[in-house]
DNA sequence: TCAAAAGTGTTCTTATTACACCCATGG
DNA sequence: CCATGGGTGTAATAAGAACACTTTTGA
C-alpha cells in the first residue's frame, strides 16, 4: 500500500498529570527525569508512545509504571504540539490527567523514579511546558468537579463527609457550609452510609460513607452542582 | 544536541469538525477526499502538520484553506491515536472543532474541495474514524452549549431571538418555551437590542440583537444554563 | 467537665417552570 | 380582516443560601 512517504513525522509522548489527596491538600506526583536533556530536573511522568500502542494505552502503561495502579480514573487532557516545546527534537505530548487514591499507590515503585508528591500550589521548577500542562489540568479539575461527582476518585473506598468537604474546600480554596454541603451531597443519592465511624480525627467520630457505584456510573455525566457559585470563585 | 534517535515517529494530521447553522438545522462541512487511500470518499477536512507548525496553526491553516475564514471559534477536541486508524500508515489526528457563521465562508474555495454541508444527523459514510470524531464533537457541542454562550459563534452578527431559540431547539432536539427562553437569554445581559427588525420570516418582524462582545468575553467561561434540564435530554 | 468536631432544621431569597393573551402586519 | 409569528407577565414551585444549637466523647 501507499505511504504518506514525504510527510513530516513526529516523536509522540504521553505525560500524566497525577492528582492525589492526602486528606489535607491536593497533590501532584512528580518525578526526577532520568535521561537527557534536563536529567535530574522535576517533570511529569511520561513516556514515548510505542509502535503498537494507542495513546490511552501508553498513558495507562506510564501511570502503571509509576504507581503500580490500573483501572484508575484517567482522561485525555490536551495534545501539546508546539514544534519547539522539547529542544532536543520535535516531540508532541498527549497529556492525561488521573485521579488516584493516594494511599493505594506503591511507594517502592515510585521511589525508583524518585517520585514525590507536591502540593498543587507548590510545585518545583519543571521542564519544558509541563507547568502549562499542570495549569490546564488544575483548571480542568476545578471545572469538572464543580459539575460532576469526580472527586470521589481521589478518596479511599470509605470516607467521611468532613473528609469530602475538606477536599472540595481545598480544591476551590473556599469554605463551605457543612449543613448545605451535606444536604446537597446526600441528595444526590450517591452515598451509602456505613455503620462504622472514623474515630481518628475527632472524639465524636464521623460516619463513613461508600459510593453507590451503580448510581455513580449513571450520574457521572449528569450536571450536579456541588459548588454553589462556580462563577464567583477566586 | 542529543536526539531521541531510536524513538518511533508518527505522522500527525489535524482534522477539523466544522459546524454551521443555516437557520433551520445544524450542519457539518465535509469534503471529498482528494488523495489515496479512500480518494473520492467523504471525509472531514484535514491536513498534515508541517515541520514548523503547532497543532493549532495547522488546524487554522486547514480551516482557512477550506473556508477562507480566519479568527473563527476553534478548540481542540481530542487526539486520536489508534495505531491502525489509518490503514496506510500510522497517523495520529489532532481534531479541532469550529463554529462558523455559515454565510461567511467562501463557497468557491469550498467548491475546489468538493465540500458540502450535511445536516449533522444525516452525514454520509466517512473514512477511518471520522464518524467517531463527529460523534464526539456533537456531544461536546451539546455539553458545552448547555453551560456556555457558545452558540452565538454560529450566528451572524445580527440575529433575532426566534433564530437563537431555533438554534438551541435544533441542537437539543427539543422545544423551549419562548417566554422563559427570552427571559433567560436577556438576563445574561449579553445581548444588545437593535432598532431594526428582521422582516423576512414574519409579518410583524423580529428585533435584531447583537452580542455585547465585552460581556461575552467576560462571561464566556461562566456557567450559564440555557437549557433547563441538561440531565433530562434525550 | 470541657474542648473539639459531628450532625442536624428552619427561614429567606432567588431561580425555574408552567402557562395564555395581545400585538403588528402583509396578504 | 385575518392568519402568522413576535412579544410580554404572573403565580406556583423548587433550589440555594444563610444561619445556630445540640450531641458525643476522649483527654
Amino acid at each position: 500500500m501507499t505511504r504518506y512517504s514525504r510527510q513530516h513525522k513526529i516523536v509522540v509522548a504521553v505525560d500524566c498529570i497525577i492528582f492525589g489527596f492526602d486528606g489535607q491538600e491536593l497533590k501532584l506526583l512528580l518525578i526526577k527525569r532520568g535521561f537527557e536533556p534536563e536529567k535530574g530536573k522535576w517533570s511529569l511522568m511520561g513516556g514515548f508512545v510505542q509502535p503498537a500502542e494507542s495513546f490511552e494505552e501508553a498513558a495507562s502503561r506510564v501511570l502503571h509504571q509509576l504507581t503500580g495502579l490500573e483501572n484508575v480514573y484517567m482522561e485525555q487532557l490536551y495534545a501539546f504540539g508546539d514544534p519547539h516545546r522539547d529542544p532536543t527534537e520535535r516531540t508532541a505530548s498527549i497529556t492525561y490527567f488521573s485521579l488516584i487514591d493516594i494511599h493505594k499507590y506503591e511507594k517502592q515503585i515510585s521511589d525508583e523514579y524518585h517520585a514525590e508528591w507536591f502540593p498543587v500550589n507548590q510545585v518545583p521548577d519543571l521542564i519544558f511546558d509541563h507547568p502549562a500542562m499542570i495549569k490546564m489540568a488544575k483548571e480542568k479539575l476545578r471545572y469538572k468537579a464543580a459539575i460532576h461527582p469526580i472527586l470521589f476518585e481521589l478518596l479511599p473506598e470509605k470516607f467521611t463527609l468532613p473528609q469530602l468537604q475538606n477536599l472540595y474546600e481545598g480544591i476551590y480554596d473556599t469554605v463551605l457550609d457543612k449543613r448545605n454541603f451535606s444536604r446537597k451531597v446526600l441528595s444526590t443519592g450517591l452515598l451509602i452510609k456505613q455503620k462504622e465511624k472514623e474515630k481518628a480525627s475527632s472524639k465524636k467520630g464521623a460516619f463513613y460513607f461508600k459510593l453507590d457505584k451503580k448510581k455513580y456510573q449513571k450520574k457521572f455525566d449528569a450536571f450536579l452542582n456541588f459548588i454553589p457559585n462556580p462563577d464567583n470563585l477566586k
